[in-house]
RNA sequence: GCCCGGGUGGCGGAAUUGGUAGACGCGCUGGAUUCAAAAUCCAGUUCUGGCAACAGAGUGCGGGUUCGAUUCCCGCCCCGGGUACCA
């Protein structure tokens, strides 16, 4: 008989469906798993091979877990804000909702087609109103709550005492005060602009080398009045929280790098001739006896009154000079120092020795103090702006028996790490650390500032607020009115949601601002006192959607909340969540953010939304070039054993790995796969390939591998004249029980590659059995059926059952099968396997020595040599070493 | 520069974390079946030497620890990702 995939699939898919054979309930009593995959941007060139990797490794640990027995919550949904539905809008007039909706259906059908066990009844999609109606709704919560510095918790500011003088400085201070303390706040911000996208963006979507990440465009900074989120006032709650996460080592590097907390000392410097202090943030107060100038940032606040009228001039030239430059490439220009002096001088507090200022670009007004002390000596940085301008290097720290010691004394050379200290004392103020390492000079220094009233110890954070709003048209809006009157409020909750009107045309508003700014009629607004007032015209982003969505899922009909709370806490947290490494900092970020918010709310009851994480690898696929370099596109390679050469010049070709691409012909699409081998086929070789957190290369050969295997499993098992035995043979017994033993404990561990491999082993033993029984064969269907559902699902009804194989239990070990009273030994000697023999398990050493040294296959290794050691690890080894 | 990953046959990859290196699959070689091909089945397949039994070498490179190292330690090289004047 056939295996006929395209019968049989669609098959079991209808079966399914009309059964809701997926469908989950809320059974309290059950233990539930929550199983996750980062929700898809339905694009309009539809799925590719990458998505169903993710997709089947969920699926598979789905189905396995509800044979185990736990009540499953599996959903899928779109992500469907973004920039292309509305380019395209543009171009065309389409409304992106239409866009966005013909997408969607696409992505249904091809997630449908792969087999996948999703509760289809609780898809959601970010751009429709009852879901965004609560986006926006969080974002009234994010606006009303503020951040209790001594519990270290959001609370709703309703609950914010004002002091008194605030109070007694009117309703305005009262208000401009709130508005200070507010997670989510109105202000004039330094951004960065995509001249492509016509958009602003946050921080943590420009890439390295100032580009977009979403179109690869270099980015500009302007100056506009947007919306922003407090979220580094949760930064130590983020990183905190990071400890308790079963997650990649390497993403939650990522964050706490993202996070970059620091700890060290604020100081304060008076200025001579200025009757006030200079503050700076440094990670090495131990070296303040080797700060021999200050530099400010060009952006500083107090660069003016700093510099003397004499220089005033120069470093006006300077700091124009500096603005200019942000707006170029940054990084070429990163290297090279430049900078102004003042013509001012501060005191070094430990010694009230004079030190210049200076204005330099090395030093960033958005981190610390925007100002440091400059300890040429221990900073490489400091060092290299101190040789461009022949400033003093004093060594205060003795490396001791480091290479270039004597440079280094003499200050000819940069010291970062530690040693012992040296020309670290005053008699005048009384501070002495010489003698002293690192990490006591830095503790004596600050307790010294502290005392002193000069400083105090300080933690920093290289995280940013959130830049929150976009000038889209196609992203949730905000629910915000801003009054002539300047007043700024926002809509209530049987407000909402705040639809997205329609709209004639979607080329941005004037001046840069979002399409929203061309709807007049939903724009303007007038109160009951006749107030005129314009609606926020910007968007959210479209991490917003994101940022919540694993809530919804539990309760996505909820009208009257945002979830209930019983069900929330009995599905929270996810379990498991898996999808690509690409939103390490952003998404995951920005939810954990979100999520802590409304812990501290009350409205969910864990700190942390997402309990293991899990990066699927990129799928890659072969590419070829000529020995040049030049790329050859894929439909003008022929292969002829195993070499690849060029269909028209006949050149051989060299095969890379490469990202799928447009360009070089590589792209999978699943429909074709499907279309060829079937779903099942699709199912295993994404999960066959390798290692599910590894990038590896696709091949076609590949698929026709793992078809293959289930075209003989089908013709094996699915034939039931090969299933007759009453008891099954021991061999295949024993190789059963063992594949039920793996399959299960990889499942766990997310490692599918070597189970499907060890059910290979098994058909392949069955095969060669040439008969099983029937309980062998109904065991070998259950363990296929997570990894091949719609061949599972044939199987199961092939053996006489009328029921869906999904809710069966999940088969058992028999251990006492897998006991074994002897083992084949291998016999090294020095190391080296020479040969084996079988022994019981219960022999004495004695006896097992005399029996391999008598062995006549140990003769020849023996000979002329002197035994030095005999080395026995039960069920491991035997190694002789001789001399 | 710094922080993470990763280098194993012709290819994708296994190896219970110190115990038989190369499971499983692809490809290739030979054979069976066939008028022939496809499909299927059987056998072989790390490299070198040998008809073979067998021997030697072998997990990026160089050292070390150990009876024994793909696995642990030290020093390098290459590839991928992140990050970058963060004081």
């Amino acid at each position: 008989m056939e295996y006929n995939f395209s019968e049989i699939e669609p098959r079991w898919q209808r079966y399914w469906e009309i059964n809701k054979t997926f469908k989950t309930t809320d059974n309290f009593s059950k233990p539930k798993y929550y199983i996750l995959d980062m929700f898809p941007y339905p694009s309009g060139a539809g799925l590719h091979v990458g998505h169903p990797e993710g997709y089947t490794a969920t699926d598979i640990v789905s189905r396995y877990k509800r044979m185990k027995g736990y009540n499953v919550l599996h959903p899928m949904g779109y992500d469907a804000f973004g920039l292309p539905a509305e380019q395209y809008a543009m171009q065309t007039g389409t409304h992106p909702a239409v866009t966005t909706n013909k997408n969607c259906d696409n992505f249904r059908r091809q997630i449908k087609s792969i087999g996948l066990s999703y509760d289809w009844d609780r898809e959601i999609n970010t751009t429709d109103p009852h879901y965004y109606k609560w986006t926006q709704w969080i974002f009234k919560q994010l606006y009303n709550t503020w951040f209790d510095e001594t519990i270290n918790k959001g609370r709703p500011v309703s609950e914010l005492t004002i002091p008194d003088e605030i109070k007694s400085q009117g309703k305005d201070a009262v208000k401009q005060y709130i508005a200070g303390k507010r997670l989510a706040y109105y202000d004039n911000a330094q951004v960065w602009w995509c001249d492509s996208c016509k958009t602003v963006c946050a921080n943590e979507e420009v890439l390295t080398d100032g580009s977009h990440e979403k179109c690869g465009h270099t980015v500009t900074r302007k100056n506009l009045k947007q919306w922003l989120l407090r979220i580094p006032l949760y930064a130590e709650r983020l990183l905190q929280g990071l400890e308790e996460l079963d997650w990649p080592a390497g993403i939650i590097d990522m964050q706490k790098n993202w996070i970059g907390k620091s700890t060290g000392a604020e100081i304060d410097f008076s200025i001579e001739g200025l009757d006030k202090k200079l503050k700076v943030y440094t990670t090495r107060p131990d070296t303040l006896f080797g700060a021999t100038y200050m530099v400010i940032s060009p952006e500083h606040g107090m660069a003016g009154e700093i510099t003397i009228p004499e220089k005033k001039k120069e470093v006006e030239k300077y700091i124009q000079k500096a603005s200019l430059k942000s707006d170029l490439d940054r990084t070429d220009l990163a290297k090279e120092k430049t900078g102004v002096f003042t013509g001012r001088y501060a005191v070094n507090p430990v010694n009230n020795k004079l030190i210049p200022i200076w204005i330099a670009d090395y030093v960033l007004m958005g981190y610390g103090t925007g100002a440091i002390m400059a300890v040429p000596a221990h900073d490489t940085r400091d060092f290299e702006f101190a040789q461009e301008f022949d400033l003093p290097v004093i060594c205060i720290l003795d490396p001791k028996d480091a290479d270039g010691r004597e440079e280094i004394l003499k200050g000819l050379k940069c010291w970062t790490e530690d040693g012992e200290y040296i020309n670290s004392s005053s008699m005048e103020t009384g501070l002495d650390i010489n003698g002293l390492n690192k990490l006591n000079g830095i503790q004596k220094t600050i307790e010294w500032l502290e005392s002193n009233n000069l400083g105090k110890a300080t933690v920093n954070y290289k995280m940013r607020d959130w830049l929150f709003s976009r000038q889209r048209y196609w992203g949730e809006p905000f629910p915000v009115i801003h009054w002539e009157d300047g007043e700024v409020t926002l809509l209530d909750d049987d407000e909402l949601p705040l639809l997205l009107p329609d709209l004639e045309k979607y080329t941005p508003g004037e001046a840069g601002e979002s399409p929203l700014a061309n709807a007049s009629e939903w724009l303007h607004v007038i109160d009951k006192n006749g107030r005129r007032g314009r609606r926020e015209t910007n968007t959210m982003p479209q991490w917003a959607g994101s940022c919540w969505y694993y809530l919804r899922y539990i309760d996505p009909f909820n009208e009257q909340m945002i979830l209930n709370p019983d069900k929330e806490k009995y599905w929270m947290p996810v379990d498991l969540y898996i999808g690509g490494a690409e939103h390490a900092v952003l998404h995951l970020l920005y939810s954990r953010f979100w999520h802590k918010v409304l812990y501290d709310l009350g409205i969910v009851s864990t700190d942390e939304p997402f309990k293991k994480l899990f990066n699927q690898g990129m799928i890659l696929a072969y590419a070829y070039e000529t020995a040049t370099g030049a790329k050859v596109t894929s439909d003008l390679v022929e292969e002829h054993e195993g070499r690849h050469f060029h269909t028209k010049t006949g050149e051989e070709l060299k095969q890379i790995v490469a990202k799928m691409s447009k360009s070089l012909k590589n792209v999978v699409n699943p429909d074709d796969i499907i279309e060829r081998y079937g779903a099942d086929s699709l199912r295993l070789y994404e999960m066959f390939m390798g290692p599910l957190d590894e990038r590896k290369p696709w091949s076609e050969t590949g698929v026709k591998g793992v078809f293959n295997f289930l075209n003989r499993v089908f013709r094996f098992f699915g034939d039931t004249g090969n299933i007759n035995l009453e008891k099954e043979s021991t061999e295949v017994a024993k190789t059963l029980h063992q594949t039920i033993k793996k399959v299960g404990s990889d499942i766990e561990n997310l490692k599918f590659n070597t189970a499907i491999s060890a059910l290979m082993v098994l058909n392949n033993t069955a095969m060669k059995q040439g008969t099983v029984s029937k309980d062998t064969a109904e065991t070998f269907a259950k363990l296929l059926s997570p990894f091949a559902p719609h061949l599972g699902e044939e199987l199961w009804s092939v053996y006489g059952h009328n029921k869906t194989i999904s809710y069966e239990p999940w088969p058992e070990a028999d251990e006492s099968l897998l006991q074994e009273d002897s083992f084949e030994y291998p016999v090294s000697f020095n190391g080296k396997m020479r040969f084996k023999i079988e022994l019981p398990l219960d022999m004495e050493l004695e006896d097992i020595k005399k029996t391999v040294l008598s062995d006549q296959r140990a003769e020849k290794w023996l000979a002329g040599k002197s035994l030095r050691k005999f080395i026995f690890v039960p069920k491991k080894i035997i190694n002789i070493a001789v001399n």
